[in-house]
Parts: structure tokens; sequence; C-alpha cells
DNA sequence: AATTTACTTTAAAATAGTTCTAAACTACTT
DNA sequence: AAGTAGTTTAGAACTATTTTAAAGTAAATT
């Protein structure tokens, strides 16, 4: 039961949901999961807890850092006129995006595709915030 | 009123409603932009439309490469417990992530950040899908 | 030109993911 | 032990998007 350890050095209070939720996501093993996901697992580990609970556990562990949030632009589809390859800025606190020209960025060394797939696009997001 | 010929030429019948929204999409200048910004521009041009069109539309260009989506994951937040600097592969098909080491990619020649403002992260995204 | 067919648009309902509300609860401080 | 500040909860609310099914329209066929 060492989740109690480190919620308290993270700086959070440890309740009985976010050491359910601790025990199950720091067991060793990397892994990516949505809210949902998660909930499913705390009841199949015969524990309950309302999908509110969740997110803001999810929210509290993200801002201390425990966990990361894949990027993902926003909640809401845009769209893009500019067809040539390029890339984004990211404005972290306002969601605007801003095009990079491709030669301005350059990728060496890409990692090798699973096997039976195939490369269908890459996508550079480079995250910016006011500087101040 | 080139839109015509344009939608005709993408394989799209020209309908009054994917001809205004052309027009005002095509107009020479590279934008991004939402369902809904789409819609009050075209209200502001003096023209109707349904979300739904607006949606089917939009689906409708990028289908026929008139337009892009920036990528975003999916629609679901996604976690992650991998706290260390790496990237992703992105099933387009399943929407499944796997984690890409940091060593294994390499980004050479990054942009200039716009002035005012930090860099504050990173993130690849490499698009996957079944070869076959 | 009239008819048929297939595609498109629409308002409204439905859905999915997430956040909010406000009351009850619980951990920590005094 | 009592107070207070943070947390949890069910359910309502909200936002973005898709679905439904009926009405409308473009293109193909006669």
């Amino acid at each position: 039961m060492q989740s109690k350890i480190k919620l308290r050095n993270a700086g959070l209070r440890p309740t009985n949901q976010r050491i359910i939720i601790a025990d199950l996501l720091f067991n060793g093993s990397n892994r990516h999961f949505t809210a949902e996901n998660l909930l499913d697992e705390i009841n199949l580990s015969g524990n309950k807890m309302s999908i509110a609970t969740v997110y803001n556990c999810l929210k509290k562990f993200k801002n201390v850092g425990l966990i990361n949030q894949v990027e993902s632009v926003n909640d809401t589809a845009i769209f893009d006129t500019n067809m040539d390859f390029h890339h984004h800025f990211l404005d972290e606190e306002t969601g605007e995006l801003t095009d990079i020209k491709n030669n301005q960025i350059r990728l060496l060394k890409l990692p090798e595709i699973p096997i039976g797939y195939i490369n269908s696009g890459v996508d550079v997001i480079i995250k910016i915030k006011k500087n101040n």
C-alpha cells in the first residue's frame, strides 16, 4: 500500500478512491486508457465509484504530474484547407492552431512501423504557451 | 462560380449548400475552422443551413481530399501512465495507441517558436493502418 | 419534358463524453 | 472533539456530433 505515500508526496489527499485508482494504474506497466476503461477496471476489481470521481481524479493526477494526457488538440473537430504536408503549433491556452511549413521542420530517423502496418501519415504538434 | 466545377471534378454533386461552403473555404487563403465556425460564417454571408449539413459536407470534402481534418487521436480523452518523453503510433482504424520510444525517433531542426511564446512540448503522432 | 432513381438536406431526436451542482461525506487541522 | 476545507456522488446539464426519417433536388432514363 505505497499508493498512499505516492499520493501524499504528490500533494494529494489520499482518499479511498484515489488509492484504488493509483493501485490500478501504478503497478509497473505503462498503459493508455480512457476514463470509461478505468471505471470498468475499477468495477471488475470489486470497487464502485462514480464516473465523475474518475474524471476528477484523473484531472488531479494529471495536474500533479502522475499521468499524462495524450495530446488531442481539443474536443472539437478542426478542419484545415491547407492540403500541403505540414505541421502545427498549438497554443495550449487558447487552442489556436497555426501552420508550420514543412521545410521548417525535419524528422530524422523515423521508428520502424509495426509489422503488418503501413505508415499513413505523420503529425507533429508543437505546443506553445505565452512566455510571461 | 468555379466552385461548381471544383466540386464536380472532385466527384461531388454540386448542390447549393456545397457551393456556398466551397465559395467560403476556397477563396485563396488557408485556414483552420470548426463546423460551428463555418456555420456562423455561412449565416453572416446571408445563407442558412442545418448544422447537420455542415457536418455532412465537411466529411465529404475530407473524403475526396478537398480539406484535411487536423489529427486529434479521437473524441475521447486518452491518458497515459508513461511519463517519459515519447511519441505514439495511432492505428487509424481502431484508434489504438502504442508508444514510440524517444530514441527511436529524432527531430532535426525545430521551427522557430513564435515571438512571445515558449515551446511547451512536442507530440509526434505516426498514423498507421493495416497493410492489406 | 416527365418520370424515376439515387443522393442530399433538414429538424429534431439520440448519443457520447465530459462537466456542473449541491448535498453528503471524509481527511486533516486546531 | 469540533471545525474547515477538500472530496465524492447521483443526477442534471452541456457540447459536439451522428442518426433518423421525411421532404427535397440533381442527374439519369424514358
